[in-house]
Formats: C-alpha cells, structure tokens, sequence
RNA sequence: GUCUCCUUCGUCUAGUGGUUAGGACACCGGGUUUUCAUCCCGGCAACAGGGGUUCGACUCCCCUAGGAGAUGCCA
C-alpha cells in the first residue's frame, strides 16, 4: 500500500521549528518510502487565521525546499485541502454521528463551561464537561433550536472500558474511556468543525496512511480512534514524535529566542543547516554521521530511528551548522548569498556598481570562515564600501606604547603601504618583518594599529587581504588621517603636561 | 487534581545482556596565526534512585522520584 502522509498546520501564527521538523519527517518519510506527502491547511479557526500565516506558510515551505504532492495550489484528487473550504463536509459527518446516536447537540455558554472550569479548578476535581447536554431528548433539541438557541455538536465518548491505539514508536497508548476528555466538541457554533472532527474525516477521505505528529497529540489520539470507531472506519497508524523544547525543558515558545522560521531566514541561516540541524533533534542516524542533505535524507530517513524522549533545541549547535554550511558554499554561491544583505544593509547601492561587485567577488575568501550568519557579512565588511566613522584612539595604541611610538609606526608602515598592491603578499610580509625589526616592536604591534587604521577596529579579517581590498590609495589617506588624529592627541597631552 | 508519555555527559545522541559506555555541540587547556575567525590536538563530563530477573545488567520487569504534555466552541 502506498504511504500517504500529510502535515496539517493551522495559519494562525509564523510557522515554527516544531511545526517544520513535524513537517520535514512527515516529508522525509514519505519520500524514503516513495509514498506521498500532502500538505492540508486546517484553518477552522476563523478568530486566528490570517492572511499572512498562510502566506508564511508557503514561503517557508518553498524556502527549505519542501513541496508537497498534493494540496493547495497544486491540487490533486483528494482536494479541496483547505478545510474552510470542506465545511459542508463536516457538518453532513456530524449528522450522521447524531443520527447514530454517537454525537448530541449541547446548548451550553461558553460563560456557563468557563464558570463550570473554574469551580472545578478551586475544588480540585477532575476537569471537564459536565455532559449536561447529553441526555436531551429530541423534543428538548428541537424546541432549543426553534427558541433560537445556538449548539455544538459533541461527541458522545463512551462512559465504560477503554480505547487504545498502536503507536509505531511509543507501542500501544490505552485509555479508559472515563479518563477521555468528556466529550469534546466536534462543530463549533459557527458551522467549523474542531480539530478532532476534521482532521478524522480528511485523513480518513485522503486515504492518510500514517499520521506523524507530535506528542501534545497523545492525548487526543484516543478521541481520534473513538471517532474513527463511531464512523465505522480503519484508524491510520499513528506515530507520534518527540517534542521540541527550549533551554528550560518546556515547550519551546518565543521566550526561548527565535523560533519563527523567517527569524532564522531573516538573521542568515541557510536552508541546508536548518533542515540538518532540525532532523537532527529527534533524529539519528547512526553513532558518528550527523551530516546529511536533504536528498540523503529523503532517501535514509526511518521510522526505526526516531527517538522517544523529547529533544531541546540548542542554538549554539544550530549556528555551528550553520557555519559548516556557509563554509561548504563556493565563493559564487556565497556572493549570490550575500549580495542581499548587503544591500539591506546600505553597503552596497541597490544598483550594483562594477567596483562594489569586484569587492564583493573577491572578498569573500577573507569573509567566508568569519561568517557564522549570512548576516554577519555588512559589519564584516563595511570598511571597504565606507569611510570609517569615528576612530577609538585607544584602539589603535598597542599594548606597552604611547601616542609618539604609534605615530612612528604608523609612518613606517605607511611607507609599505605604498606600493603594495604591485607586490605579492609574500613579498610585502617580508617587508612588513623587517621594518618591524628596524622600528623595534614585535610584528603584531605594527599591524594592529595599521589594522585599526584601515578597517576602524581591532577584529578585522586578515589586513594584508584587506589592503588589497581597499586599495593603497584610500589605506593611505585612513593612515594619514589617523596620524593627524594622534598628533592632535600627542599635542594635547604635551600642553596639560606643562602645566 | 486526573490521565498519558518520557528519563545515557550541560545539550543532541550511539548503544538493543558481557564495551576502558562511542561521537558531536558547548566549555576548558594547547598548537597554527598579523587581530578575529577557521583549522588541528588534548581535557572535563553521563547510564535518575531502589528493588528484582540473570552467571552477568545502560540494556528486560516492577516501584519511586523527576520532567513534560493534555485536560478549550485552539490546533
């Protein structure tokens, strides 16, 4: 039989990481199992749904390279996959549920459940419906409805034995009836139908053969196989997959950092490291691989080696990825990858010019191993599109030297610096050694200050590269200028010194 | 409160009765080096506790503890 598996996110919010890494096994296994992966948006919730979580929704998919089979936009024979779009569906399902005496209309405000919630929570008792609509006769629901009151439909959740269902990971999850959610609902007043209805009747429409999801799920799952049972259906294999939680163990959510896909996007992670780092929470493959594509994965993903406990989600281990990643890229790739934050970030003119692009092109062999985001590139490398705004004096004094003994460095590095380009940077270390040696300070101590000079900080990429980058010209006149600075500097100390 | 699930280094994990319990991130040291970063080498560090079963338990069973999730006209 063919593997039919969905993911079934709700557009009320950014998608997340838990959603994606439900999204990317659901994915993976389908692929690895040469079945289909369908994607079905359950926007039954019309207080949350927005416009731009569905929009999201798509553009994070299509982001990380995950199309689905079937669904919306593309189609396919099992559709609409929208499920505002099923809503006579469901209420004909429901119907049929009354009909057979499995689902009952409930004519009970949401003031009198909240009230009925809160009683409940001072004395402690179990929580839940009181089933206060359950026994209504026919006449009471028809006379309610003529009145104009409003209902919901629930489901009649059997008041004895016990329900259970085969989990592929967890083994087999038993409920006694009694301890099930007392009947929860399954259309809302509004016409939608809850989660349980839907997702039962479109699983069950769609052919879905295996349901991946998390394990919040756990607990409605015996709702799940009831309804299943009252419609007289085969429930699909379950498999239900560890959580995602934060630093502190629990739920990852927004305190925990970012945790909205196109945060990741927005800050410069890549795909790849994403894709990688999140199967991997949750996930092995054996004990020392823990590199793998999205292809390798399509075709080695299982079941088998999924683990049970659930997995926090560690964000230094993520930018570690990430970096492997930006440094597998080749220097093409990389100015493709660039290029759009650099422009965010005003270092490059919208419209390329052909010198800014010929840095670009050649900086990225200094940038590369520097970067941990993609985002990291504008501070990076601004000092070779801008002037540099104020200079940190102290900065540029190395350890052990005063203002007249950097000046004296400074010049003599100046002399280098002219010229430099036409040598090879070879040759210019040699130079560079020796007039250090004449000067009488250790190599480091003539670099940096000329390192400060050039790129306006102590923590630059390699200043040789970035002299050639910049070109001696525009070096020459930061050099001069910090050397006026530093005079100036040298003058004043003098004067207070006199007096 | 009740129910369900989970439990190997700080974190992600390998391990399926006999291993010096392996790897990765993080952290700490060292090396390369013109800063930073990269890279290389080394180190720290775990089977939650208690009972069984067994010649032998990280591995199987039970209990306890801890953690998490659910308990919505949200999914």
């Amino acid at each position: 039989m063919e593997v039919r598996v969905r993911y079934a996110p709700s557009p009320t919010g950014l998608q997340h990481i838990g959603g994606v890494r439900t999204a990317l096994f659901n994915y993976f296994f389908a692929r690895s199992k040469g079945g289909k992966f369908i994607l079905r948006v359950e926007d039954t919730d019309r207080e949350r749904f927005s416009e731009e979580s569905l929009k999201d929704l798509y553009e994070t998919l299509e982001w990380l390279g995950i199309d689905w089979d079937e669904g919306p936009i593309k189609g396919g024979a099992y559709g609409p996959y929208v499920q505002s779009e099923r809503s006579a569906l469901y209420r004909e399902y429901a119907d049929k549920l009354i009909a057979a005496g499995k689902a009952y209309h409930c004519f009970c405000t949401s003031e009198r459940l909240t009230e009925l919630r809160e009683v409940q929570k001072i004395e402690k008792k179990n929580y839940g419906y009181d089933r206060h609509c359950r026994n209504l006769s026919t006449e009471d629901v028809e006379k309610k409805k003529s009145e104009g009151f409003s209902s919901v439909i629930r489901l009649k959740v059997p008041l004895e034995g016990e329900t259970f269902f085969d989990d592929l990971l967890l083994g087999r999850v038993t409920r006694k009836n009694r301890d099930i959610s007392p009947d929860p609902v399954l259309l809302k007043s509004d016409g939608f139908p809850t989660y349980h209805l839907a997702n039962v009747v479109d699983d069950h429409l769609m052919k879905i053969t295996h349901i991946l999801r998390a394990q919040e799920w756990i607990p409605s799952g015996a709702i799940h196989v009831l309804l299943y049972k009252a419609f007289g259906w085969e429930p699909p294999l379950y498999c239900h997959l560890p959580m995602v939680m934060g630093k502190d163990g629990q739920k990852l959510s927004k305190r925990h950092g970012s945790t909205s896909v196109i945060d990741f996007r927005k800050r410069g992670y890549l795909p790849e490291a994403l894709i990688n780092y999140v199967t991997m929470v949750g996930w092995s493959y054996d004990d020392s691989r823990e590199f793998f594509t999205k292809e390798e994965l399509e075709k080695l993903f299982s079941l088998e080696k999924i683990n049970k406990a659930p997995g926090v989600f560690d964000y230094k281990k993520l930018e570690w990825f990430n970096g492997q990643y930006i440094r597998r890229k080749s220097e093409a790739e990389l100015v493709d990858e660039v290029i759009p934050y650099l422009k965010k970030d005003g270092i490059v003119s919208e419209n390329i010019t052909e010198r800014e692009m010929l840095i670009i092109k050649n900086m990225m062999t200094l940038m590369a191993e520097r970067l941990h985001f993609m985002s990291d590139i504008s501070e990076l490398s601004r000092f070779l599109f801008h002037d540099i705004g104020e200079y940190t004096l102290k900065d540029i004094i190395p350890k052990k030297m005063d203002y007249e003994g950097t000046i004296r460095v400074l010049e003599s590095a100046r002399e280098l610096v002219e010229g430099f380009e036409s040598r090879s940077d070879e040759e210019n270390e040699e130079l560079f050694r020796k007039k250090s040696e004449e000067v009488k300070v250790k190599l480091g101590s003539m670099l940096m200050p000329l390192r400060v000079a050039i790129s306006g900080s102590k923590v630059s990429p390699p200043i040789f590269g970035s002299l050639r980058l910049l070109g001696s010209e525009k070096a020459l006149k930061r050099i001069d200028h910090v050397i006026e600075l530093l005079k100036e500097e040298l003058k004043k100390e003098e004067e207070n010194g006199k007096q």
